[in-house]
DNA sequence: TATTGTTATACTCTATAACTATA
DNA sequence: TATAGTTATAGAGTATAACAATA
């Protein structure tokens, strides 16, 4: 019976997010960046620029959908659109200096904000949770796959 | 220096539940609901009806957006609306017989699918992951309360 | 032919604030 | 006065499919 297995992790996954999520939020709100502008600035910082491609694979966002969400950030002017050398047909997203100056003063503050929550856990239970996390999601991922061999 | 604590975890918490997201919307789609009309039917199922603020507490959706989310359900006939007979203001919501099979015909295939991701963890490791999770979440809420306090 | 990104469409979700009715 | 839910508004995100340019 799969159920009394998956149930209770998934919720707590579910919530444990959720209350980051709600933490995080909030705290970006006041910056006047959405959570999945926030995601592409957050992506792209640290970065010499991705490409569309590589933008979306990593947040998860659709092609179509970040067209939106770029062209937003960039009429914002915190994100610059640049041509590929390498291949004409992709079009690399770069953080602007605005942008830079936006990422450093939102995320740092922002973990700032976070960190007493992860404080409060003990060194190897941080090791624990990361490693356990990261074999959940392999997991998960490999299922994602399944599901798309079926189309 | 909090960035060094709190990245690594978030970063595997947040690719994790992506992980999870990822292969449950493509998966509930399938079924024609959106993640919040999904979220809403689960957590209306087993139980004898939410009244507004539960579930929107439950789902972190708020009330304005829930009435929006509640109709197009009730449109589809999946769930109903009921007065509260303790509270005049208060409006129950609960699944149809309609809505109570489309749980159990969506949500039981559902976890039979993430069932396998989750049955490669052995029991310890699941049953550790939950309890820091817990913990984690909890810190985090707190976290939340400080910034709510500050309005 | 396949891939990258844009455009167009239609809909859903979202925050916010004003509103109604009950308590 | 406070609370529960609705309505109104405006904007953002979303899936999807058709499209242009390049590979």
């Amino acid at each position: 019976m799969s159920k009394a297995i998956v149930v209770p992790v998934i919720r707590e996954l579910a919530r444990c997010y959720q209350a980051f999520q709600h933490a995080s939020d909030a705290h970006i709100r006041r910056f006047g960046l959405t959570p999945p502008q926030f995601d592409i600035v957050v992506t792209l910082g640290n970065t010499p620029g991705l490409s569309f491609k590589e933008l979306g694979s990593r947040t998860l966002i659709t092609k179509g959908t970040l067209t939106g969400v770029v062209d937003r950030l960039e009429a914002r002017g915190l994100v610059e659109r640049m041509n590929c050398p390498e291949d004409g047909r992709s079009t690399l997203v770069r953080l602007t200096p605005e942008g830079d100056r936006v990422f450093r003063e939102v995320f740092e503050p922002h973990l700032a904000f976070l960190a007493p929550a992860f404080e409060s856990m003990p060194e190897c239970g941080r090791k624990e949770l990361e490693k356990r996390l990261k074999q959940l999601r392999e997991a998960l991922e490999k299922r994602s796959d399944e599901l798309d061999k079926r189309d």
